[in-house]
DNA sequence: GTACCTGCAAAAGCTTTGCAAGGTC
DNA sequence: GACCTTGCAAAGCTTTTGCAGGTAC
């Protein structure tokens, strides 16, 4: 689905709940697809109170988010330090997330195989899957190494 | 492992970084594994508050849960709303959860085959994997059927 | 004109922290 | 006795909410 499509889709869905296509709900919008990184609810906000463009506070872009995420436009993923980072989904593969405990940094996989058993497993248990999330949380590279070092320092 | 030896750990492990073995900690120590079932920090309080023993504090659950994570006695979740729950993982096999979306039944499964994908993504990443986390949602056999009823009404 | 929206600021909810008093080894 | 711990209350963070004025349709 290119961007046009996805859109006028984010359009509908508005007007179907009879929401408003407001400036506000236009920027997040796009802001939330114009990037191609996971993002926070407040580094929104900074990004769009650095670009031109109507005012859009704090509140709103929290209110917006959620909107999207019902909506199925974006995902939102817990980072493990009790806050959400985002990442819009429609027009895109499903994948899945490697964490760093020590950085934070996120990177995404996918493997075919555990989809599918996962679809098995759902399915020996008689649920009917809508979703699912796998994180493998450890230490980056980079963080394995400084830990490592730190250890060998003592 | 059995829970004499978890605690003989516990004790070995406090004494290894110069920490002490405080009332306060034993109490959290005990009551996290009392429970077979996921508890949030602030549950955990409630319970020391209501049963006999030294009074402990939120702020010293708090502490204290961080060290029993730190040491590899008990695991955290983020729960999807910001809080975490911890379940003692110690002496225990590793499990994953489906959950039902309708009725938020739980079921625990295990997959050898997934397991060690996860593993081989982790390294094909260079990531050291500390812990996962793997969640399948969706409708149990039961709360299927509800839903398809109701559809048909419609 | 009528809902629906927005910004603001305050509130909420969970977790962390500074500090002085108290306990452990 | 030295140093680690605790409880308390306050602070920190991210996210939510009440409300009065503003805006899309």
């Amino acid at each position: 689905m290119n961007h046009a499509a996805i859109r006028k889709r984010f359009a509908e869905t508005l007007k179907s709940q009879s929401l408003k296509f407001t400036s506000q709900r236009e920027r997040i919008f796009e802001r939330s697809f114009l990037t191609h990184e996971h993002f926070t609810a407040d580094e929104l906000h900074s990004w769009l109170k650095e670009e031109d463009g109507p005012r859009v506070s704090r509140a709103t872009v929290y209110r917006t988010l959620r909107l999207l995420e019902e909506g199925g436009f974006i995902a939102s993923v817990e980072t493990g330090r009790g806050e959400f980072v985002y990442e819009h989904i429609l027009g895109h593969q499903h994948h899945d997330h490697l964490i760093c405990i020590g950085c934070g940094k996120l990177e995404e996989f996918r493997n075919d195989t555990i989809e599918r058993l996962q679809d098995e497993v759902a399915e020996s248990k008689g649920f009917t899957l809508v979703r699912h999330s796998l994180r493998l949380e450890g230490y980056c590279r980079s963080c394995s190494r400084k830990r490592e070092t730190a250890s060998q320092k003592k």
